[in-house]
RNA sequence: GGCUGGGUAGCUCAGCUGGUUAGAGCGCGGCACUCAUAAUGCCGAGGUCGGCAGUUCAAGUCUGCCUCCAGCUACCA
């Protein structure tokens, strides 16, 4: 079987600024890539910027540049925030890149051959002050009888020419899909609805518009752009090298094994994406997987609010690796979630520096003190001993387990149960009483901590990849030695390395007085 | 309105095909320990499992009704 994963983050609007919501898409698919990394799978983790649009061309013409220009400018945003949080995506896919605009124009032609494209007229009704269409029954009446957006904007009926996207053919065999792909789309009830939205019937989808420049032009009918979502999801095959099928990254990734999402833009993913596919005669993706969003403080977050959250403020408050944990280990992912000073605080405080870090140091501060700052050679393990290096053993595949379903939370639930029972091993061994009674056993004892302490700083790397590689350099662990295949049987901690003295990986956070 | 999911300890949540005293983390109270980032461990208090009525020898776990909450119900992304 091919050790083989490709996970995507959307394309995100350069548009938008950067908030909380980026950074916690993309840290899932990070830790996933990482994680599988680790386990041997060779890895494509993909991340990038729309940059099409009549947004886009109205912010560039109000900044007074041209559209490339303005979105080279805003693009960058998106990498600094992938640089503090330390993303590891192997590609940063742009949509104004050619080789975008080969595989859009491409997969239409394939649409237009099937038969899945014709030309027909968008109507609506157009409200010019808000630049949106909007349904009849969104509307409201002015008091002189004239038809109002819910905005309260004017709006006229207009009809421009535009080429449409088959789809209304698509609900059985998107259904069938679904049946034989039963974990297409999670969480579980996003899957409903998304069943239920397709057994209502589809309509079909309007795929470009006249009425604006700044995009890929439809091939053979310059007049026309291609419309968004097209355009957007193409990003996906366009990075491991569609239209050539035969492309080395194309044979291997696609399809990819998962594209992570927002709730809000599920239905293009696991509707409209697999249907073009399908339609085009390729693969659909294996998953998507839709997730929840973030409040401030128990508070909607929102521009008008003033309390949108800036990650690179989070980072520099707390810490990188302590907002990796937060954002992952807070909610079960999938739920919407809250973000709260106090329970940022708490996770920082309780798991991280109590339970994690607390052990790290009592034991290595054991070590380096009592054994001539070397890792101590164990003699033969006792059932007490035993019982704790298999809780250590045994986390990896609780945790793959967990992975393999993006229950990130679980993931780190099922490394923290080994986390507690090493801190309860401690106590209930006692080793600064045996260093008097009998310095074998306590030699004994602290090495099966540091060899447990090894396989917990080995899972928590997709997590927080800082601090479990000081973790591990402490305990003296060679960086080639760091991946899963580390954990297996036979491999185990080297006796008579050198264990500096510690220093701790997670400070406790203490409140500024008076804020 | 329709559809879907959910209402379990103060808080956030686990509880597979129904079966001994309903669990975890945090918070709270007590005790122990002193290696450690005043950290850790142990014990404990705390729940009519939204409500009512059923099915069953037995229901948090099934059925019906009611109630409250959330999401979805198509072209801004």
């Amino acid at each position: 079987m091919d050790k083989r994963y490709y996970v995507t983050t959307p394309i995100y609007y350069v548009n938008d600024s950067p908030h909380i919501g980026h950074a916690y898409t993309t840290l899932a698919c990070d830790a996933l890539a990482r994680f599988k990394r680790l386990d041997g799978y060779e890895v494509y983790f993909l991340t990038g910027t729309d940059e099409h649009g009549q947004k886009v061309e109205k912010s560039a013409q109000a900044a007074g540049v041209d559209p490339q220009a303005f979105t080279d400018r805003v693009s960058q945003n998106f990498r600094d925030l992938a640089d503090v949080m330390d993303f590891t995506h192997d590609d940063f896919i742009r949509t104004t890149e050619p080789r975008h605009k080969a595989a859009c124009q491409d997969i239409w032609r394939r649409l237009e051959e099937s038969g899945d494209i014709y030309l027909g007229s968008y109507a609506g009704w157009y409200a010019v002050r808000d630049e949106a269409f909007y349904g009849e029954d969104e509307l409201k009446k002015a008091p002189d009888g004239s038809k109002l957006a819910p905005t309260g904007a004017p709006v006229e009926w207009v009809e421009e020419p535009s080429y449409f996207f088959r789809l209304s053919a698509w609900d059985e065999r998107l259904l069938k899909f679904y049946d034989e792909n039963p974990d297409f789309i999670l969480p579980k009830t996003r899957r409903n609805e998304v069943v239920s939205f397709v057994k209502g019937g589809l309509m079909d989808l309007s795929i470009s518009r006249t009425t604006f420049n700044w995009g890929v032009p439809v091939p053979g009918n310059d007049a026309h752009i291609m419309y968004v979502w097209l355009d957007a999801l193409t990003n996906y095959i366009t990075a491991v090298g569609y239209p050539d099928t035969e492309a080395a990254l194309y044979k291997k990734f696609w399809p990819a094994d998962l594209h992570m999402v927002g709730k809000d833009i599920l239905r293009f993913h696991a509707v409209y994406w697999p249907a073009f596919l399908l339609a085009a005669g390729l693969e659909a993706p294996k998953r998507v997987f839709a997730h929840g969003w973030w409040t401030n403080e128990g508070e909607k977050i929102s521009k008008s609010l003033g309390n949108v959250i800036d990650p690179l403020e989070l980072v520099n408050t707390y810490g990188l690796d302590q907002v990796r944990y937060f954002l992952l280990r807070e909610v079960p992912f999938g739920n919407d979630g809250d973000f709260s000073r106090r329970a940022m605080v708490g996770r920082m405080n309780s798991d991280l520096a109590n339970d994690y870090g607390n052990l790290a140091q009592r034991v290595m501060s054991m070590i380096h003190k009592n054994c001539d700052a070397r890792m101590p050679a164990p003699g033969p393990f006792s059932a007490d001993d035993q019982v704790m290096l298999d809780a250590a053993k045994a986390a990896l595949g609780n945790v793959r387990e967990k992975m393999d379903v993006q229950a990130f939370h679980e993931a780190l639930e099922a490394i923290w149960v080994v986390i507690r029972q090493s801190n309860g091993y401690v106590d209930a061994q006692a080793p600064w009483k045996l260093k008097k009674e009998d310095p074998a056993r306590m030699n004994t004892v602290l090495y099966t901590l540091a060899e447990t302490i090894r396989h917990l700083a080995i899972l928590t790397q997709p997590f927080m990849p800082d601090a479990s590689a000081r973790i591990l350099d402490q305990l003296g662990v060679a960086a080639d030695a760091r991946s899963f295949g580390a954990l297996e049987s036979g491999a185990a901690l080297a006796s008579g390395g050198a264990v500096a003295k510690p220093e701790g990986v997670f400070p406790r956070y203490v409140e500024e007085e008076g804020a």
